[in-house]
DNA sequence: TTAGTTCTTGAATCCATGC
DNA sequence: TGCATGGATTCAAGAACTA
């Protein structure tokens, strides 16, 4: 009896993890059923050119939560994302990270993606196992989740840290095609990509997600185009529905995905086998879009653009309004954001408060607006 | 011989932390020259209000030893930025973050801001002596400065975490002014601010900048906004140039400053002196809806606002119900407080009857919660 | 068919007070 | 300390539905 056994041979082989001799070679595309530290030790040293990790967060949420209108969050509170302590969450990061350098080639690279639940101690064991930091990824979503009960900031963004094996290490970084893909002007350390839903997001057969955590392709996409070549081995030890494997089947690189959950493996491999390479040509560029950034009237506060205090007026000088420290405006019988106070005084249904509202300066009467262009100019946006 | 010698007593007081027995009050609005821990040792236990801590961020490594004891390094350069190894630094980190949270309050906040090279440390530490993370804050600069040599992501936010002392620690968080500063939109986990440039970026007589990471008053300006009251203490343990100070007397804060440098205390204090506290008016934010005073639903009836038999509905007109002299309602199949027949009535956990409800009269449909604010305003509340 | 509206949902450490 | 009760609280995207 061999170290694994191979359970199918269809189009994506799922192989089951039995026990841990090192393999002499690497079963590439390839599903490993089981704990990914068990997994990891049957595969030889130095042997995959970078790895994606998406271990679990350590959530530690309380009970339901309710939203406003109702209804219940189906939130993330599987089993295995629970942990006893502090401690044992450490114990397990350390284990999985000890094996993830073994079988990282000595050039090759490391993610990690977390939330401020887990990220800081993952990021502490890296350091001490002796990974070099090279840049923390902030993903900034489009369209987080709010904050129902207006308890905290809304929690919009994940950290990625990304590492190599040593100071010296002589890692891949395509910095050309970064700088292409983001309109010529070099990739940033916070991107902003859209939450997995809609037609990308998994369900399994009645209709639920199939997977709580699932990633968006368009994350992995630009990892994977930013730190490996073609041809080159990715592994992800918390496989889940496998965006890693479609992706990196997507972007003709090779991959090993280990999953401990069998509901999960199948949801992967289904999803893997109905993807397709992408053509060579088509890998060559990416088209990109930026949008003009929002500017919340605030910022001209902090930034004392427009101190507290500043009285404002319409073009014909009708009304008046003082600026407050927290970008409300305070005027005759309303109280507000510029929108909403420069629409009760004119009694109108909505109002477009930075063309409405303007200082009258030394130099006459300058539109709010003016301010927000000179802001986004300044912040070479 | 005090704890403390006074040797200045200018518009901003300059302390030498000399020994460290505890001092019975706090001397408010005032610089503390000498080693944070040390002087932390000399205040009182839960005293402050907030902490704002800019530690150093240990950008390079393999320099000379600092010792954690805090020994006064003379050099001119940033020697105060390196430390032997992750060792010494944790033992630094930690050896601060028992006395900052010692000299909070139970229901205080710490604020921690710094970059992939230490954040991940502070943060784990932070958790280890029982912080309750709240939220991390991402802070996406403007204008950042490039990767010159294209080798990774152009580094281009940092990271600041905040936490209270417990997880159930009734922490202040100015939800309302924060929606507002953001135009009416709940503030997000990132924050796009520009960085410390121009006439804000304070210069030493040779015209070189004063402090190498000195941080812009926008982001102490929101940070402070959410978190504080206007006369509550906040501690900046690693001072600088001071921009804790300054915008906590803009915001009409009280501050204590401690900084080991006398050359950063210097321009520190030149620049708080010639800080202007804002106007008090411009200083009232939104009131939220938690701290306004409760009204009784019966306080309507007893005014004749809303007279016993009123019929009342909800916006879709789907259900009715009757008011009664003691302030109950009756439906059909419910009868009780405003709030519990609305929630029968929809099948829902919960209901705000005060948004749910309203009166059919001859302007349309009056929502109840509009006669409760007439009666605020009325009451002068 | 289209345009407008409503409904659903996403890694969430998510209430405050009084008895 | 636990329980009952009042009543405060949501943004963006995509699907489903309606006129």
């Amino acid at each position: 009896m061999g170290a694994l056994n191979k359970i199918d041979m269809d189009d994506v082989p799922v192989l089951r993890t039995v026990a841990r001799p090192k393999l002499t070679m690497l079963s590439l595309d390839t599903i490993l059923l089981g704990d990914c530290i068990s997994a990891m030790q049957g595969m030889p040293d130095r042997s995959v050119d970078m790895i994606f990790a998406d271990p679990p967060y350590n959530l530690q949420l309380g009970g339901e939560l309710l939203r406003p209108e109702g209804g219940r969050v189906d939130a993330c509170d599987d089993e295995w994302d629970k942990f006893a302590s502090f401690e044992a969450y450490d114990k397990f990061t350390r284990a999985w990270l000890a094996e993830a350098r073994r079988v990282l080639k000595d050039d090759g690279t490391l993610w990690v993606i977390g939330s401020y639940h887990n990220i800081f101690r993952v990021g502490a064991a890296l350091q001490d196992h002796g990974f070099w930091i090279l840049n923390d990824i902030v993903w900034r979503k489009a369209n987080p989740m709010p904050n129902f009960k207006g308890t905290r900031f809304t929690n919009a963004h994940e950290t990625m840290i990304w590492c190599s094996k040593s100071e010296k290490a002589r890692y891949t970084f395509n910095y050309a095609s970064m700088k292409a893909l983001n309109d010529d002007i070099q990739m940033r350390s916070d991107w902003v990509l859209p939450i997995c839903s809609g037609g990308e997001r998994l369900k399994d057969d009645d209709g639920h997600k199939a997977h709580p955590t699932q990633k968006p392709e368009a994350l992995l996409y630009r990892v994977m185009l930013a730190c490996t070549q073609p041809g080159d081995i990715v592994l992800d030890p918390f496989f889940g529905t496998g965006t890693t494997g479609a992706v990196a089947r997507r972007l003709r690189r090779r991959w090993i995905g280990i999953e401990r959950e069998e509901k999960y493996v199948r949801v992967a491999r289904t999803r893997i086998a109905s993807t397709l390479p992408l053509d060579e040509s088509a890998m060559q560029t990416v088209p990109s879009k930026r949008s003009a950034p929002r500017v919340a009237f605030g910022v001209m506060i902090e930034t004392g653009a427009i101190p507290p205090g500043t009285i404002l007026t319409d073009l014909k000088r009708r009304w008046r309004a003082e600026v407050r420290g927290d970008g409300t405006l305070v005027a005759d019988g309303a109280r507000g954001s510029i929108h909403k106070v420069g629409a009760t005084l004119q009694g109108a249904p909505s109002c477009n408060g930075w063309t409405f509202w303007h200082v009258d300066g030394p130099d006459g009467l300058v539109q709010i607006d003016e301010y927000r262009q000179r802001h986004l100019v300044a912040a070479g946006l």
